[in-house]
DNA sequence: CGGCCCTTTGACGGACGTCAAATAGCGTGG
DNA sequence: CCACGCTATTTGACGTCCGTCAAAGGGCCG
């Protein structure tokens, strides 16, 4: 999954565009490429710098002191980082790559500036903002209300919802590069049981995975789990 | 509880003084009062104005076709109900009172304006989504990654601490309107299951509750279990 | 070929949910 | 003042969803 220009979504074109048209000096990204399983930043690290995703996915995750773990967000190509950047450059997450990952980087002082001078920057913003609240109101329904079957079947579609969004899914057909204990982690519940759940799913002929890739092969079904109980 | 001022906290100062020395025909808030139990709105309903609790507690949270329901956050006094709210009109939330609740509105579109053309105030807004964004990521850990006494004891801290920030803790005594259920829904349990963990940090001399009040028995002891396992 | 990571499966256990009943508190009205 | 109806809390017995532990097999890469 790649995308061509290398910068994108709602965010992305309106600092572009002010880039280019209006202030040609600043907004500039610097680029980068790191391995899959490697660090973009760690949870507390500084960032005077705000990366954005232009390949590859990444989670946003926190670890507590024994070791468990907690997925917040899959960060697909387009994907700021986390709006929070903008304003606080301590980072609350760490940032793990989970394939190959090719991101730019802005200065924060810049767009902060940009944001107040330019009103259409700042109303992109905010529609990033409103959609990362969204998302992890969402997710705390999903880990504090929903069951095991509920949660797995809704991170599937709405992974397939936001990429379908950019262009990244091909009818029921999607990139699917997370393995096993990422899905635990998101979802708030073990590797043994994500599997099992999963083998189940593949049972009940609701998705196929293979090649890290996967098609909804009963999209109905799929959606009736999640509206079920 | 009652900031006798009526209006408070981060992001109101700024409001009033932008509206008293810069624009004193704008930011002018209407009142409300509305009693327990009572919604101050629905999810989905299209709200014009914002509104920011000045006296008593209320919920806001989402509630699933079936009645599975959760709380996403405890508003107190000086909260504004949602950042989200000033970029997109639709509310995310049902907003119910806990206790009578007193609370005035702003009007979104002038707010807007203001915040683009006063730069303290946008600052003060986005320290208010910072920490609304912290703590709805936190919550997901907890229901993702934590148990039962881990969530009630974390739960009752942090609302000390945000009372206390406000100057309505006294010592280790603080108000507490909350009934089981609210618990219930705020962590992902049943009523059930909080009766007998809060029964349990009764009986080990952690807290004591009564009469809508809660005393911290064992500050250490309550802390030692948010960090255990 | 050997080592590592990932996935799967089974047996078992535990945390938390469900169901049910008893009790207490509290406001309302006779 | 008591009767009542409602809501909230508590407790016990039991059930279940999901976690834990363990072992085996597959795929990938050096």
């Amino acid at each position: 999954m790649h995308y061509v220009s290398g910068l994108w979504v709602q965010l992305v074109p309106a600092m572009v565009q002010v880039a280019q048209e209006r202030s040609p000096t600043i907004l500039q990204p610097s680029e980068h490429t790191i391995p899959a399983r490697r660090y973009i930043c760690r949870e507390g690290e500084l960032l005077e710098d705000i990366p954005i995703i232009c390949r590859g996915w990444a989670t946003s995750e926190m670890t507590l002191s024994d070791g468990r773990r907690q997925i917040l967000t899959f960060l697909l190509p387009g994907d700021i980082v986390s709006t929070v950047l903008m304003f606080d450059p301590a980072s609350q997450y760490s940032v793990e790559a989970i394939t190959e990952v090719r991101y730019r980087t802005f200065k924060r002082t810049e767009i902060k500036a940009a944001l107040l001078k330019y009103s259409d920057l700042f109303n992109n913003l905010s529609r990033v903002w409103v959609e990362e609240k969204m998302q992890a109101d969402q997710l705390a329904i999903d880990l504090g209300r929903r069951t095991a079957d509920e949660r797995i079947a809704r991170l599937i579609l709405s992974l397939r919802d936001r990429l379908a969004r950019r262009g990244f899914a091909r009818g029921l057909l999607m990139d699917f590069p997370l393995r096993q204990h990422h899905i635990a982690d998101a979802t708030g519940l073990t590797v043994v049981h994500v599997s099992r759940v999963l083998s189940e799913f593949r049972r009940a002929g609701l998705v196929e995975i293979n090649d890290r890739s996967l098609t909804i092969a009963d999209l109905t079904g799929l959606r009736r789990i999640t509206n079920m109980r």
